[in-house]
RNA sequence: UGGGGAGUCGCCAAGUUGGUUAAGGCACCGGAUUUUGAUUCCGGCAUUCGUGGGUUCGAAUCCUACCUCCCCAGCCA
């Protein structure tokens, strides 16, 4: 093993150093196979010949500034979410941790399907996750569209050396001859065509002289293979379409299953991530930079190919089909509603990249399939909001709370620091008056068992003021508590002498009302009520939660009037809020809740 | 019923060239601190590794049989 990679190695390992972002890197299968290569020396020697290429670009290239190179290839139909994040966190984390470069790669072979739309959310979606693409200087941004030429003569190549024909088979004949599970296929009558005739068609193919659908082009391996994958599959097929970046140049388009080992290899990827369902290709990956590799193609090593388990989140669903049906039939209202697992979502939200940077981190990566609970992902949003989310005062439900022996006219300032872990965060003024805004469940006028808050009788502090005694309360006709009254000891002012003489165990939030800001507020809460949305065949839009979202106003103190979009905030005793990107206005914030305070008195009272 | 994978604490997950008491995190349960019933801190938490046999002085790690779950028959990725 070299010193650098040894050092990376160790890097890996190290302990968290600070609070709040860097997290213990656990061991895993990928993490012991790159060190296996890295000690191995497999890659010492490497050629990088600065961009993507064939062996001769790489051949007369400097030595290989990164010392492993991963990739993230999503496709470009569609908006990334949490499962991607678990992907980038990967394959990035790695380049990271060894030394390396991780490729932000556009896998866009299917002209039909993806937009640039795509393209820029993809991109924007990455950085936002706190990751770059660059290293070295370079910048590692990358299309598969951009590899159609060298695709192309591979092909040709394949079909020279017999490794690929012509099939002029419908889809459907395909299909049938290709056999079931438990019976091997049988060959196309178009297998045996001579290179020359194949290579003829297929350049008419490129030329466009066919209709879609008319002619493939297989590889040519053993339809006998108990591996489906390998029973001559598809690797080119014929599309009229416009593709976002190629426009009309092509109408062959290769399939992922040939483009993907090919991508890898142009690039000089060591180690391919992909999820489980990737296994059976593996062979195929294999098979297909063998043959090229004995064309010289590519330089050496090859890459390798590695599956880990995708991601399963409960209380979510994360297929693209439904995804889409989602915003599409106005479940919710768009792939940025901060309900979606997207990560345009969990951003207006509030959920932040560092949350999803320890989640990747807590959940591991192996080859088992697993849920994950959503729990632990809202508790890894904590654990990064409560580092570094200053502290304000909302009252949600607002119920008036007048201090009887408070002089009317009178008002004051309180001084409430931003953190209290945190006294470097400083402190701020928060007007206190007579009449006040309290929580509605912060007073019962018959306490349940344990409770600690306001009831008549009963002495609270309200946070960073005074302690008040509850004097009892007003009700309407319908019994509905309209005002609860209380007086106040003016000795006990938060912050003077003696003011922590008098012991009580509730403390309480306030606003003033004179003072109060009322503002809009949305409480989120998860998209569907059940851990497997649709499962046991059930549609799964009939889990969906109906509670999801509510909207409320709320009495927020003064300060929380100038937050601007996307500041978070704990709002003390809820939970953690974000101004939101897209509706606030300035002066005019609205706030999303982005996960509530854990809360063990609800959770052993109800 | 073909092939490819996976089964270690309630949930994740190390460990799998066989070798003293099976990492760690989350959850949970105690206790301390706390002007958030939050945070933080301390302590507890698998005689056992899907099951049954076997090899061995010694097995989660090797052999064997079996059970359960996931993936594959797109001209999608």
């Amino acid at each position: 093993m070299s010193d650098a990679a040894h050092k990376n190695v160790k890097s890996a390992h190290r302990a968290p150093s600070g609070a709040g972002n860097a997290t213990a890197t656990a061991s895993n299968f990928i993490r012991t196979a790159i060190e296996a290569d890295l000690a191995a020396g497999k890659y010492t020697g490497r050629a990088w010949g600065g961009k993507p290429g064939p062996a001769k670009t790489h051949e007369s290239g400097a030595s290989d500034p990164a010392k492993i190179r991963t990739r993230f290839p999503p496709e470009p139909n569609g908006y990334l979410h949490i499962g991607h994040a678990k992907s980038i966190c990967l394959n990035f984390g790695l380049a990271r941790d060894y030394g390396g470069a991780c490729h932000l790669r556009f896998d866009d072979t299917n002209p039909e399907r993806e937009e640039q739309e795509y393209v820029d959310s993809i991109i924007a979606a990455v950085k936002w996750l706190g990751f770059s693409w660059e290293n070295a200087g370079t910048s590692h941004l990358y299309y598969a569209s951009d590899y159609f030429e060298a695709m192309y003569y591979a092909a040709e190549y394949l079909i020279e050396h017999g490794h690929a024909y012509v099939d002029s088979l419908s889809a459907e004949q395909m299909r049938i001859l290709r056999g079931t599970l438990t019976e091997p296929g049988t060959d196309s009558p178009y297998r045996g065509r001579q290179p020359h005739e194949s290579l003829e068609l297929f350049r008419q193919m490129r030329d466009g002289k066919f209709r879609d659908g008319e002619h493939v082009l297989r590889a040519k391996i053993d339809m006998a293979s108990p591996n489906i994958n390998l029973r001559d599959p598809v690797i080119y097929r014929i599309r009229r379409a416009t593709h976002h970046r190629t426009g009309d140049k092509w109408c062959i388009y290769p399939m992922y299953t040939y483009a993907h080992p090919i991508e890898d290899a142009l690039e000089r990827v060591t180690h391919s991530l992909c999820t489980l369902e990737f296994e059976d290709q593996r062979p195929f990956y294999d098979w297909l930079l063998a043959r090229l590799a004995e064309g010289n193609w590519f330089a050496r090593p090859l890459p390798q190919q590695i599956e880990f388990a995708r991601l399963n989140l409960t209380y979510v669903v994360l297929s693209k089909r439904r995804l889409v049906q989602l915003v599409e039939e106005g479940h919710v209202a768009g792939w940025d509603d901060p309900r979606m697992p997207t990560l345009v979502g969990a951003r207006r939200r509030g959920y932040t990249p560092e949350g999803f940077r320890i989640f990747a981190e807590r959940i591991g990566v192996s080859k088992a399939d697993s849920w994950i609970d959503y729990s632990i992902l809202e508790d890894c949003m904590r654990e990064h909001l409560n580092e570094v989310a200053p502290r304000r005062m909302a009252v949600l439900d607002p119920v008036r709370l007048v201090i009887d022996n408070y002089p009317e006219d009178r008002e004051e300032l309180c001084e409430v620091p931003n953190h209290p872990q945190k006294p470097d965060w400083g402190k701020r003024k928060v007007p206190l008056a007579r009449e006040l805004w309290i929580e509605r469940e912060d007073f019962a006028e018959t306490p349940p068992k344990g409770y600690f808050r306001l009831y008549p009788g009963n002495k609270v502090r309200l946070r960073y003021g005074y302690v008040v005694e509850c004097t009892g309360c007003e009700k309407d006709k319908a019994g509905y508590v309209t005002t609860v009254r209380c007086k106040y000891d003016p000795d006990t002012r938060s912050g003077t002498p003696g003011a922590e003489r008098v012991k009580v165990k509730g403390n309480i939030h306030w606003v003033s009302a004179k003072h109060a800001c009322a503002s809009e507020v949305r409480l989120y809460d998860r998209l569907f009520g059940v851990p497997h949305p649709g499962a046991d065949d059930r549609d799964f839009r009939q889990d969906l939660n109906q509670h999801a979202k509510k909207i409320i106003i709320a009495q927020l103190e003064p300060a929380l009037a100038e937050a601007k979009p996307e500041e978070r905030f704990q709002f003390e005793r809820h939970g953690y809020f974000v101004a939101d990107l897209a509706d606030s206005v300035p002066g005019a914030p609205k706030f999303n809740r982005t996960v509530t305070l854990r809360d063990s008195w609800s959770k052993q009272s109800g």
